[in-house]
DNA sequence: ACCTGAACACCGTTCAAGT
DNA sequence: ACCTGAACACCGTTCAAGT
């Protein structure tokens, strides 16, 4: 490769995001980044203290391309709907950065631009800091989840036309599994982007049905 | 180490996993496994095809660790609600070992009991092969999410006492983080325990409110 | 302050060989 | 079939040295 240009935080972090998105995280190695930079393997160093810090940065680079709603008019669940869809469409752009987002949490202000303008709008909906936490874990845990998911294949792997665990002591297995046969291809057949907003409405459906008919 | 006594899958995804326990998935090396079983590295590959084989039976063995409700007249939801509390039981016990599921879904049949045992619940509850489908993904998500923010303390990460983004360019950020610099204290004094539940009654009353209302 | 090359202590996996 | 040791092509990071 050999580039030069004098390196910063941000053009190593960007190299490596261009790096784990053509090879993998795992196929991030401070060498190949180096070279990809024209530098000697150490270089990245003076930057950084270890592979860690780098990868944290490729995160808060890939956070930074989340395209947040800047229509401030917009009922608060619209808000978070189209941001939850803004960060999905940055994952399925970059699908093997994707695991980034479960290890690294947004942490500079450009990337987490997204979340202020997520928690802005649930604020001036009147809803409180506890409840709009309380809603940001699950819908971070549900992001997180369907992130992977996708990105792993989860559900490519369930046993469909392998019907039963290959091994590992149960040689009969399956059999008595009638119900995982019975919807593995339900599972199999599900459309990424359906399934997504689904989910999302249960959790935004209940949230807001939660809010009216008091509990919690 | 040393240990000897004839390998076995089980013995060795076993081992693997006692070893993740304890120093963390990548922790585990061949040779590490290899010495914890009293043999030679290669000894592994007879019985795996690779570092890759040998984390997915692991994952099968914590899978086992499952404890489903054999109580068949609990409602359905009792029973998933059981299941999610099991699976975040096993999680916790073995918190190195959490990403696991993320990774590597349950396919032996040992692995499956405890998914065979919510799918029955639901479809002894009449709700079809599809709606148990798309309410398994959503909780697979849910489940996922949740054990990684636990597992990596996501929300301790957040700006709180760190009240900017350290560089990545940005010198003067949070300052237009209000709504972040506000609710990060409530997002770092959640409980685990009681969170889980909350985003789980999100995601079960959100199926059951539409399960009546229609839709979908 | 920034960058370098050599070295250390590891890796996963291939191979050729043994029983 | 099962197990082995040596070797190959890698790693991240420490160190001593340079500008």
């Amino acid at each position: 490769m050999a580039r030069r240009a004098a390196l910063t935080e941000r053009s190593i972090a960007e190299a490596a995001l261009a790096l784990i998105d053509a090879e993998g995280i795992d196929g991030l190695s401070m060498r190949k980044l180096a070279d990809a930079l024209g530098s000697a393997p150490m270089s990245v160093y003076t930057y950084f203290p270890d592979r860690n810090a780098v990868l944290d940065a490729a995160a808060q680079v890939l956070y930074g391309l989340v395209e947040a709603p800047t229509d401030e008019s917009l009922p608060p669940y619209e808000t978070v709907r189209r941001i939850m869809h803004a960060v999905r469409a940055v994952i399925s752009a970059h699908p093997k950065a994707a695991s980034l987002i479960t290890r690294y949490p947004p942490r500079t202000a450009d990337a987490l631009a997204f979340v202020e303008a997520g928690f802005r709008s649930f604020r001036r909906a009147g809803i409180s800091a506890q409840d709009t936490a309380r809603a940001y874990r699950a819908l971070v845990a549900y992001s997180i989840g369907t992130a992977e998911i996708e990105v792993n294949g989860y559900f490519q792997a369930y046993p469909v036309a392998t019907p039963a665990g290959a091994s590992l002591d149960e040689p009969t297995a399956g059999r008595h599994l009638p119900n995982v046969l019975e919807i593995a291809p339900a599972l199999a057949g599900q459309d990424d982007a359906q399934e997504f907003d689904y989910g999302l409405d249960l959790i935004l459906d209940g949230f807001a049905h939660q809010r009216d008919h008091g509990s919690a």
